[in-house]
DNA sequence: TGACAATGTGACCACGTGGTCATATAATAT
DNA sequence: ATATTATATGACCACGTGGTCACATTGTCA
């Protein structure tokens, strides 16, 4: 965690640091990115900068759950409505609130992409034990429930179901990012909903002929 | 591509260099894949290294290369039989292949991992330039043969499938290379194609209960 | 005002990087 | 044996890196 010193910054400087930092990481990976350039684009001096975070891995750690945080508060209100949906549109919402969370937040979804491909075992750890991981127990939770409800067939396996929606998953958060999701427009919109639509389809019926 | 002084090593000599530029490149991405790492690895000189090769991004093309066509060599057997097959025995041994593939040549499925992940744009177009593209195209065919033949449905939106395809052909890569593939035992092998199994039978049939 | 603590600063360090080049060695041809 | 060409070498360069530290500046009490 950041020192004290930080916390005590005004926040106007606080929050520069936090962009610059999230620009720099979005960008490039653990290792490769640079401190140096977090201080020249916020302004600080190289000594400040050290006096805020011990290193470079704590200022690390310390963006992502910020990254993390907030795309939980932005789940978190379609999660609440979850009872009252079929799992397909459970996972619809899901899709589409991924997309939304992706254009209103490209940043957060560019660290979240980042960190996905992620070498530095150290680095990697150390964010994962920071809070992470919900995404796959999610997935876990609403495919135990669905099964319940009968609306699953009974044969199919959970592990490689997750499997196949977290590599959806990251496939459209990268389809996302690779095609500038700022200018976006309604028939873009339009477009990556009727994709998403198919994919749920194939997963829900398949793709052989009736 | 490397200059002709490079040819011209003795093949022991050349092999070791090309052994070691794999290791670096399937450790690291282009940016930190160290020049200096492979001239000790292979007991040359710097100021040899840039007598074979103009610079780093010529030997990693050069390397990659390899690789992709050490692949389409080994996927060549499997691709002569597909006439004869129904699209799920195509994709079951386009998977189970891909498998055995990166279970042969772990370096080599490593290589493409990280290729897939690559940021540095030159180094992934010089890549792409020097021939690739294939996985793509070759999947297209194989679902539009599939259409003519009836075998899947025609409301299928073709360019979904792909996506799903390639994101699943990237997960399971994934998991390979995490799972250590070379301690890999009979147990281990079932249990893969036990996942592979389950996973196409959710393309083909989907989730839903029937 | 003076004393003390908190914060800001950038020159500096050791290191690793990709790439160069003058020089040494080996191989070949005359 | 001599001249010529091909190859091998590693010290060296400029640069960017993460991190340190002695010192300057500011803020806060008495």
């Amino acid at each position: 965690m950041p020192r004290e010193t930080f916390f005590n910054l005004p926040e106007d400087k606080r929050n520069l640091v936090i962009s610059a930092a999230m620009q720099e990481f979005s960008r490039a990976d653990f290792k490769t990115a640079s401190v140096n350039q977090i201080c020249k684009r916020s302004n600080i001096a190289k000594g400040s900068f050290y006096q805020y975070f011990t290193d470079k891995l704590d200022l690390y750690v310390y963006i992502m759950s910020l990254a993390i945080g907030e795309k939980i508060r932005f789940f978190s209100d379609a999660l609440a409505e979850f009872n009252t949906l079929t799992l397909f549109e459970q996972f619809r919402l899901l899709f589409t609130k991924g997309m939304e969370f992706a254009r209103m937040h490209p940043l957060y979804a560019a660290l979240g992409e980042q960190f996905s491909k992620e070498h530095d075992e150290s680095a990697k750890s150390a964010v994962i034990k920071a809070g992470n991981n919900q995404s796959e127990s999610l997935f876990m939770q609403m495919i135990q429930n669905a099964r319940i409800k009968g609306e699953i067939d009974s044969e199919i396996d959970p592990l490689a179901f997750i499997l196949l929606l977290k590599s959806l998953n990251s496939a459209v958060n990268e389809y996302m990012l690779n095609n500038d999701v700022n200018v976006i427009n309604e028939h873009n919109q339009e477009e990556l909903f009727k994709i998403v639509d198919s994919l749920l389809k194939i997963i829900f019926n398949g793709i052989s002929a009736k």
